[in-house]
DNA sequence: CGTTATGGGTTTTTT
DNA sequence: ACCCATAACG
């Protein structure tokens, strides 16, 4: 064969080669960081196009985040042109896909919506808040969605979970309540579709027979549903190969057992292993640091992990004072060097909030990933709720969401009293809201008829106008628009133009309820594709997002005990191994992100609550090892140096207007400011002569 | 029922 | 510092 002269083949070694060509039983490619195990995955994906007759139709490659699967199906499409109708999405998204395809057999509405996180919480609270605590809540669901992360249903063996005889009567009810929506939550996407497949063998025999090429990204973050989904997707004409890390495991918190990669050749028979020895992504400093910290742990498998490239800068640890300074000097580093693709990464999505103001204070551009998401927002979540009643008239999370936004005079008492008509109406709120109508207060019923009619109205206009118009449409009469616009004026926010937002992501559906409910499930399984830096943007993200990607720069962010690692507060609790060496795995994925040069940040004290809070050296930075460091402590000399002014502030003066500081220090006993006025040009002052002024920023 | 005051909790991490 | 849930009042 002329396969090593095939182009998609030239630039692979040969371990990567050979787990492109392998076929005729399982696959785990378990390799280290920057090792490739993507570009094989694709590579294997574009092979199986170009060269073995695999029909696209068939293919599933799946993944954990939604930006893994937009990436791959990216390189997958830059490879081959015989890309189109791959199937590359989330664990969550593939299960929705199988859901609405043969949900029907076991009972599932296929235009089922889906409950995030917090509407999944509301529905059990709504169920026990009268009889029990808001943290002991907070415990059960958790425990609920521990149960479907482990693929237990309620008349399973939930004692697993949690011993309280309570617990399954509590977990029955919830699945009911959630049963009468007609709506499924995060973790009932993989058990569903588990025991779909399970207990019905034709549709497994269909699907087995639909996708006979799975692919598993990142495969040590699954948890024991997606083993067990995995476990009935396989049949006996699927190719199934997986990739992971051990060392990469970094959502225990979710189900993650990693175990599943460590005994997957024992879970399938004749799985082929191979490993993946080089790095081919960060410097040698870079990677010698990362493996020297990884190596901490115990019970690894071990890799080897060599780097291919030279060795590089050392990488740099700095101390600062505080989190603003941190913030300050990362400004001043993307000042030195604005062309190079640099990511800031932080434990915890609070900590961009200095960045964010220091980087707008600058004018520096920055893309913030993940944060507080887009589809989460109040009025966001508002408009879905409206949007949902007519996808599914069941919703009655939506409705008790929705009802009274704005105020139509229907409070906490009158909602109760509307949903008793709810068996009545077969579970339809609508319905009864209309049963209800008579019993009510003047006041709400006029409110009820005005939120009827809007209803029969818009319901109406659903197929007779594309989906953006019709959310477009559905804003301006329901009164949200108006009633955010109001919002905006007495707060100073900005929640209008979020809902104008959302009418523009609905731009390229066609409209009817089918696309409604097709871009609705978006807003729950897929975050809001943002465009990729046109211009050079600073990207702000956690260290769990950043899994799977690289660049240029990395700066780690808050190497504080406490911060990262962050520290569960429970002091009485014994400091649980566990908990830390999946701390250790996540600083050693981010540090593993930085191709050429690696910078860390540890900040002496930090404002957390409103509180200025004293921390100490991450533990972590002590075990890379010296030879790799440049260290530099600021944190000694500033306040000996006292200059009136500081990089940041900004300032106005008489004759040249408004600017900000963007250096101060003390030039033969005066104090010299440098200033980046607004007009665009930099001008030196010394305030011992010239009116130079502090203001507040704006 | 709706608006405003007050106090407690909040920050893991994501589908 | 801020966000939210509950209490008190109109
Ligand atoms: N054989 C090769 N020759 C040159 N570069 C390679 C080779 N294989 C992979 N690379 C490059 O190395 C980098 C890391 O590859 P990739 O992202 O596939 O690694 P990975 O194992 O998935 O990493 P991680 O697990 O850390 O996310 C990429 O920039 C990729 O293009």
């Amino acid at each position: 064969m002329s396969d090593t002269n095939h182009p998609l083949l030239a630039n692979l070694n040969d371990a990567q080669r050979e787990a492109v060509l392998h076929t005729g039983s399982p696959l785990l490619i378990l390799a280290g960081a920057g090792s490739g195990k993507t570009r094989v995955i694709t590579t294997r994906i574009a092979w199986a196009l170009e060269t073995l007759g695999t029909r696209p139709q068939s293919v599933a490659a799946v993944t954990f985040t939604n930006k893994a699967a937009r990436e791959m199906e990216e390189r997958i499409t830059s490879m081959t042109d015989k890309a189109l109708g791959v199937t590359v999405r989330t664990f969550h998204s593939f299960c929705a896909l199988l859901l609405r395809m043969y949900g029907s057999a076991c009972g599932i509405n296929t235009s089922f919506l889906i409950y995030d996180e917090t509407d999944a919480m509301t529905l059990l609270k709504n169920l026990l808040k009268q009889q029990y605590a808001k943290n002991e809540i907070k415990q059960l669901f958790e425990d609920i969605m521990r149960a479907k992360d482990l693929c237990i249903a309620p008349d399973g063996d939930v004692e697993r979970i949690n011993r309280n005889p309570a617990f399954a009567e509590i977990y029955r009810q919830y699945e009911e309540r959630l049963a009468a929506t007609g709506n499924l939550d995060f973790g009932d996407l993989i058990m569903k579709t588990v025991f779909l497949l399970r207990e019905h063998s034709d549709v497994r025999a269909a699907v087995q027979m639909r996708f006979s090429t799975i692919l598993v990204d990142e495969y040590q973050d699954s948890n024991a549903a997606q083993f067990i989904l995995l476990k009935e997707l396989y049949g006996p004409g699927t190719s199934l190969s997986v990739v992971g890390d051990d060392d990469q495991s970094i959502y225990s918190f979710r189900g993650a057992e990693i175990s599943n990669i460590l005994t997957f050749h024992e879970s399938f028979p004749n799985t082929r292993v191979i490993r993946l020895e080089q790095n081919y992504r960060s410097t040698g400093r870079i990677l010698a640091a990362a493996s020297a910290v990884v190596s901490h742990n115990q019970g690894r498998l071990g890799k080897t992990l060599l780097s291919t490239r030279g060795e590089g800068n050392k990488i740099s640890l700095r101390f600062v004072k505080d989190n603003e300074t941190e913030a300050l000097q990362c400004a001043k580093l993307y000042d030195e060097n604005p062309d190079m693709e640099t990511a800031i990464i932080y434990r915890v999505n609070s900590q961009s909030r200095s960045f964010e103001e220091v980087f707008t204070r600058f004018s520096i551009p920055f893309l913030l990933v993940g944060a507080l998401r887009f589809y989460e927002r109040a009025e966001v979540k508002d408009a879905i709720a409206l949007l949902s009643l007519f996808v599914n008239p069941k919703d009655e999370i939506a409705f008790r969401r929705i009802i009274n936004t704005p105020v139509r005079g229907i409070g906490e008492k009158t909602l109760a009293s509307i949903l008793e008509y709810l068996p009545e109406a077969k579970g339809d709120v609508l319905e009864s809201l209309r049963l209800s109508l008579d019993s009510l207060s003047k006041r709400a019923r006029s409110g009820a008829q005005v939120f009827l009619a809007l209803y029969q109205d818009l319901a109406g206009q659903m197929d007779l106008t594309t989906t953006s118009m019709f959310i477009h449409e559905a804003m301006f009469k329901s009164g949200l628009y108006d009633f955010y616009r109001g919002q905006d004026k007495a707060e100073g926010t900005a929640k209008y133009q979020n809902l104008e937002e959302l009418v523009s992501a609905a731009q390229a559906f066609p409209g009817g309820k089918d696309a409604l409910a097709t871009f609705l499930e978006g807003t729950t399984l897929r975050a809001p594709e943002y465009e990729e830096p046109a211009g050079k943007r600073v990207m702000l993200i956690t260290a769990h997002n950043t899994k799977g990607l690289e660049f240029d720069r990395v700066i780690i962010t808050g190497c504080e005990d406490g911060v990262f690692p962050m520290i569960r507060t429970n002091m009485w609790e014994e400091p649980d191994r566990e908990a830390m060496e999946e701390e250790r795995r996540l600083f050693y994925v981010a540090m593993t992100r930085a191709r050429e040069q690696l910078i860390l940040f540890s900040a002496r004290r930090r404002l957390l609550f409103g509180r200025w809070s004293d921390s100490s050296p991450s533990r972590f930075l002590a075990e890379i090892p010296q030879e790799t460091l440049d260290i530099k402590d600021n944190t000694s000399k500033p306040e000996s140096m006292d200059t009136r002014f500081q990089r940041g502030d900004r300032v106005f003066h008489d004759d040249f207007g408004y600017g900000f500081v963007v250096e101060s220090s003390i030039k033969e006993g005066n104090e010299a400011v440098k200033v980046r006025l607004d007009s665009g040009r930099t001008a030196v002052f010394i305030p011992e002569y010239t009116s130079l002024m502090k203001v507040e920023g704006e």
